[in-house]
DNA sequence: TTATACAAACAGACGTGAATGTATATTTTC
DNA sequence: GAAAATATACATTCACGTCTGTTTGTATAA
């Protein structure tokens, strides 16, 4: 089997694409070979290194994948909030806990990249890149929580880099616990969850009363 | 060089599991080679291979060393919490994340458990128990909130299992967060971090509301 | 007490398998 | 016919496990 035309071609790309995702979840990044990927993929690994340089450039390609919406979300953030913030952070969050739940392939991508992956010195550039994008969300949530308070939604006593930490955190964490678990409907129970969280911010002790 | 008297042979068990932790910290435990070890403690694997039996063995050691404060806590949390269950919970979260922030070598194996493990086919042994002890501090986490319902700390309406997954994902998040960029001062704000969200728990909406 | 046997605690060499990257062969489309 | 898109074959590297060698602490017995 050979010269397909391009559209075949592209098709055993994503063939080739949708294996890694799967070997790359079921026995995590670094015990996934090369071989593995082509076999469950139907093909062999002449077709991965045509369409591919190695792992590394693999796995960047499966992340790319899901890497969009995130963008697209993280640009939601920096759009103008409006007159009222909170209630924009607020779905904005919501939104994000319901794409996990929902779809299947950012699923398996985060679970890769939470359980699966392997801080080895491949990856590098991938893992540089995420700080970036960790750094740029954090300090869009501490713009978003300074006009929060200049709204009068939240106290102004708020230490604003602490408090974009907390909401980082605490989505990120229950992300991470949905993934491993699942034992509770993400889903249904979003919006409660994160208007609990933000209820903790609005009614939040002044911390310079912590010594 | 060979055999020591039984206190060194135990000090180079102790320069393997020194140079182990080093060695996954900086390049991913599935990058470092049992030579890496090795080199790095002083050493050749024939030591390695006399006092362990693989990688994954030498990796549960070196989880295993910090392991017991970890339990330690867990106990606490188990005991009885008195008449305030809130302010009982509230201690032992800060605990915990004072104890990250103050001890090194559980910043070391806490980075190497979030960021450096691959999720491959060995450490299954390992990984089970991480999640039977998951498992153990979510229900654990259940009672004590019951508890502090009962004393009318907090509202009846707070459902107990997503309750007690939101709060290990704050904290867990928040420690995540702390060790991929040390960027605040855990210590210092492991209070306030801590009331807050439990303040957001004291007011939370009824989740009933939500349809 | 001392000689001796044994086993502990390593170091170093060896064989093996497996994964990687590359080079080449083979078709087929354009 | 040229190049794209794959399969196949090949060479190399590399980490692992094992085996053996060596030295020395230690127990036992004479």
């Amino acid at each position: 089997m050979v010269r397909r035309t391009k559209e075949e071609a592209e098709a055993t790309r994503i063939q080739l694409l949708d294996a890694a995702e799967r070997c790359f979840r079921e026995k995590g990044v670094a015990s996934t070979t090369l071989d593995d990927i082509a076999k469950s993929a139907g093909h062999t690994r002449g077709a991965v290194y045509w369409h591919f340089e190695n792992k590394a450039d693999i796995f960047e390609a499966v992340c790319e994948r899901v890497s969009t919406p995130m963008q697209a979300m993280l640009s939601d953030l920096a759009a103008d909030p409006g007159n009222d913030p909170l209630g924009y952070l607020r779905n904005d969050a919501i939104h994000v806990l319901r794409m996990l739940a929902e779809c299947e392939r950012v699923q398996s991508v985060f679970e890769i990249k939470f359980c699966k992956l392997d801080g080895g010195p491949d990856f590098d550039r991938l893992r540089s890149r995420e700080l970036e994008t960790h750094t740029r969300c954090l300090s869009m949530l501490e713009v978003v929580f300074a006009a929060a308070v200049r709204q009068g939604q939240l106290p102004a006593h708020l230490p604003p880099k602490e408090t974009a930490e907390a909401m980082h955190a605490f989505i990120g964490g229950l992300m991470r616990s949905w993934i491993e678990r699942r034992d509770f409907d993400l889903r249904a129970r979003a919006p409660w969850l994160v208007d609990t969280f933000l209820t903790g911010l609005r009614n939040a002790p002044d911390p310079t009363a912590y010594a």
